[in-house]
DNA sequence: GTAATTTCTAAACCTAACTTTAGGTCAAGG
DNA sequence: CCTTGACCTAAAGTTAGGTTTAGAAATTAC
């Protein structure tokens, strides 16, 4: 009824612009915890909305929701996050980006000297990094291997 | 039986450090293209360790299968590429390459106004981009949608 | 000339991030 | 009161990019 009752999934779903669908499958994953009304329905905080949003911003950048997840901890779990509390943890967030970044410039700086060259003979190439490779995924070994310029 | 008669399967996996099984994925998506000896085994040529460096190298710029069998077909059908084919079709691969730069460059800047300040309040920032959001994924409406400061 | 490797196909399985479906309940309007 | 729309759960389906499995045939090694 009155305002305090907290928000419906519906309605939060407008807010956010995501589908009812995937709010809930942000809960199974623990990114947001809403309470329940008598009925058994979820209701969320108003603050909630800002949380939703930082998620997608996060994803947009590139984290999975298990590193978002881990990024939304440092928020007080014991009051309202202020916006200070977002500016701290979006520190993190511009972490990520940042090394994401780096690793697409140095791919970018590597292409001329190695693609460009036409050997495409990777292991003498910087670009080989098999750190940047182990985050692609997780299933399969991928690493790269080039050959001699003869190929 | 001689080195004239093309390279195996495992060959070519060795050559490459792919995994067999994707080396015959990709074949199915249409990016490389042994021919069969008499027993019916795959066999390939020299080149296509190169062609499998280069497919390894786009997927590390974030580009898709499809993109790449696209970016591919610029190369010659009727010959071995030359270093000057690679260098060629390398263009393309830079392009796709310095436009994922850019919109990472441009979030992150991004940040620090809109996250930084704490509102969170996305359609008011340059963050909201729906062209970037739009290749993420095939399923399901991902747009970004923010509220009010009051949230 | 066998035995051990490789390779073959087709189909099932895997993860991430969701959506869709099915069948049922809750809440709000008239 | 009762209908309509919003919400519930659980399970199955979806896409990308592969891997695994199973059973059979081809190659290679000795």
């Amino acid at each position: 009824m009155a305002a305090s009752e907290g928000l419906a999934i519906g309605a939060l779903a407008r807010r956010t612009g995501l589908a009812v669908s995937a709010i809930r499958y942000y809960e199974a994953q623990g990114l947001i915890s809403p309470w329940r009304n008598a009925g058994g329905q979820r209701r969320y905080q108003r603050a909630d909305i800002r949380r939703l949003s930082f998620v997608m911003i996060a994803q947009q950048f590139g984290l999975t929701l298990p590193e978002i997840r881990e990024v939304l901890s440092g928020l007080p779990g014991n009051r309202t996050p202020t916006p200070q509390d977002w500016k701290d943890i979006s520190v993190t967030l511009r972490a990520h980006l940042d090394q994401r970044i780096d690793t697409l410039v140095r791919l970018r700086d590597n292409l001329d000297g190695c693609i460009g060259c036409g050997c495409l003979s990777l292991p003498k190439c910087a670009l080989y990094n098999p750190d940047d490779r182990a985050k692609s995924n997780g299933s399969g070994p991928r690493y790269l291997m080039g050959d001699s310029p003869e190929a």
